[in-house]
RNA sequence: CGGGGUGUAGCGCAGUUGGCUAGCGCGCCACGUUCGGGACGUGGAGGCCGGAAGUUCGAGUCUUCUCACCCCGACCA
């Protein structure tokens, strides 16, 4: 057991924080509502990055990179974009410091006011777009399908490490299509490759659909959306992807001559994910005695324990371990032999189970005359014992079994914790006697309904799943004929 | 941004109605014994008590302001 850890059914939020901390991932700053995101935690945020690009470019993106800073202009180029942002960012006033003529430190040069102030980028579709303008003419064009990998800054109320900080970072795909059926196709499409990340790769099962209209983002026509329920059964945004229509390049100005000589207006998509991924890999695996990690995101997937009781076994155990080390290391797979002699295993052990580390391997003087290791597995803390022969096989398998063993624990929390309920009350009900989680039920499509129930039962609407499973029976709320099937939930 | 809470060593905390040299546990450093689930002994280093102003002979302790973090909301990736 984990010294001094919180238990998630005692505090889970506490859990969330300390795990953050102790499994080396993050630490706050010195700037309100931003992190240091430490080694470690780069290193797994790093490999999902990598996965992702890899995935982009298979689907024919580039990356580019855009400024920083956006004209404050044109954020109310579109006029739902700046309701829904320019709340939330910081500005640039002012481009000089100099000597505090009272002698303390510096102050800002009121002499080098900016003529227009800068944004700081919430998000880049305007700074985009109007770079756009400039790319396309033709139908020649298009279509332009870009990426880029930036931080982003947003003033949050109230931050949470990886969840929601005021600077993140994320990756935002940008694109630009002739018609409005191939800009669907691909808000769609990246949608898959969001969800296919987050299933494969994350080991977390997600729910693909539309966001309301209401839960939209800012300028879009339409949000496409994951969600993943985490261990607590609050929702989380995993990944969205929008269809813009041709809200931006009106804006922007942004028009192509088609085959037929005509001027058309280009059809837009965005989307994104987000470092919360991290807090989304975090709140749906980890247990009480740390972070739990799938394969395919681990830094570290093996580490190495020797058991020895002098310094002369030591040295025996570093001669013997030193080929199964090289052997794994050969199989692609990050090894870590830790024969630090300042800890004792029992120390390694919880600090490796702390960090998520998938697999570990025990090989003491006795393993060595029986040509034996013990592999303890971290997802399901099960050890077994393992001939040498066998071992590189046995890893890989095991690596495979945690995967598969993490994927299918998320689901299973998944499906217990969705509930289909017909009313408000019944809401309420499966709420107060089964906890948070997915509530199923029908919505005419209404918004003040939408509203009704989030005041009533404190869930909003988080999804509008692809996958129908009732095609028609009365709103949860008005009791009116209603189409939609819905999931509703608490989110983070 | 509304309500509540917390800031004292790297971490977790104690510090009485204001009083003299600010303590404890863990961690850290040195040496020795240990090592299959967070070992132990001895010695040692480490502090503008979140910051600023004020009250006072005297402030970790009282007052005001400010900053940061945590929790519950509202908002969002």
């Amino acid at each position: 057991m984990a010294k001094d850890f919180p238990k998630r059914s005692e505090n889970y939020s506490e859990w969330y924080n300390e795990l953050v901390v102790r499994a080396d991932l993050a630490e706050q700053s010195a700037v309100r509502g931003c992190m240091v995101i430490k080694p470690y935690g780069y290193a797994i945020w790093e490999k999902m990055q990598h996965q992702l690009d890899k995935m982009f470019k298979e689907t024919g993106h580039q990356n580019a990179y855009f400024p920083l800073f956006i004209p404050k202009s044109f954020l109310s180029r579109e006029a739902e974009h700046v309701e829904g942002f320019a709340k939330e960012c910081a500005v640039v006033t002012h481009h000089r410091l100099m000597n505090d003529p009272n002698g303390k430190g510096v102050v800002v040069d009121p002499a080098a006011k900016l003529e227009e102030e800068l944004i700081v980028r919430p998000t880049s579709e305007t700074i985009i777009w109007s770079t756009y303008k400039n790319w396309i003419k033709s139908y020649r064009d298009l279509p332009i399908l870009c990426n880029q990998w930036a931080n982003v800054v947003r003033w949050e109320m109230r931050t949470r490490m990886f969840l929601r900080t005021a600077e993140f970072l994320w990756q935002e795909g940008h694109t630009a299509h002739a018609t409005r059926e191939e800009a669907e196709a691909e808000t769609r499409r990246m949608l898959d490759v969001y969800a296919e990340f987050a299933e494969k790769y994350m080991a977390v099962p997600v729910l693909k659909g539309h966001k309301s209209p209401n839960e939209r983002f800012a300028g879009a026509l339409d949000t496409l959306c994951i969600e993943a329920m985490m261990q607590d059964g609050k929702a989380l945004q995993a990944g969205t992807s929008h269809f813009l229509g041709q809200n931006f390049a009106k804006a922007f100005e942004v028009q192509f001559l088609n085959k037929e000589n005509k001027l058309e207006y280009v059809w837009a998509t965005s989307w994104g994910v987000s470092t919360r991924l991290m807090g989304a890999l975090i709140m749906t695996h980890s247990d009480d005695n740390g972070l739990v990690l799938p394969p395919h995101l681990a830094p570290i997937h093996v580490a190495i324990v020797p058991i020895c009781k002098s310094d002369e076994q030591q040295r025996q155990l570093d001669e013997h371990i030193a080929p199964i080390v090289k052997a794994l290391e050969a199989k692609g797979l990050v090894v870590k032999y830790d024969n630090r002699p300042e800890y004792k295993p029992g120390w390694k052990f919880n600090e490796q189970e702390m960090r998520g580390i998938p697999l570990r391997i025990e090989i003491g003087p006795k393993d060595i005359e029986n040509g034996q290791c013990v592999i303890a597995s971290r997802w399901n803390g099960e050890k077994v014992i393992v001939p040498l022969d066998k071992l590189e096989e046995t890893v890989y398998a095991k690596l495979e079994e945690a995967r598969e063993g993490m994927y299918n624990k998320a689901l299973e929390n998944m499906n217990n914790r969705t509930y289909s309920c017909e009313t408000i009350d019944e809401i309420n009900k499966a709420l107060e006697e089964k906890g948070d989680g997915f509530i199923k039920a029908m919505w005419c499509g209404d918004e003040a309904c939408e509203d009704e129930v989030k005041e009533k039962t404190g869930v909003g609407s988080r999804c509008i799943p692809f996958m129908q499973e009732r095609k028609a029976g009365n709103c949860v709320c008005c009791g009116k004929p209603a189409d939609k099937y819905v999931i509703w939930g608490r989110q983070y």
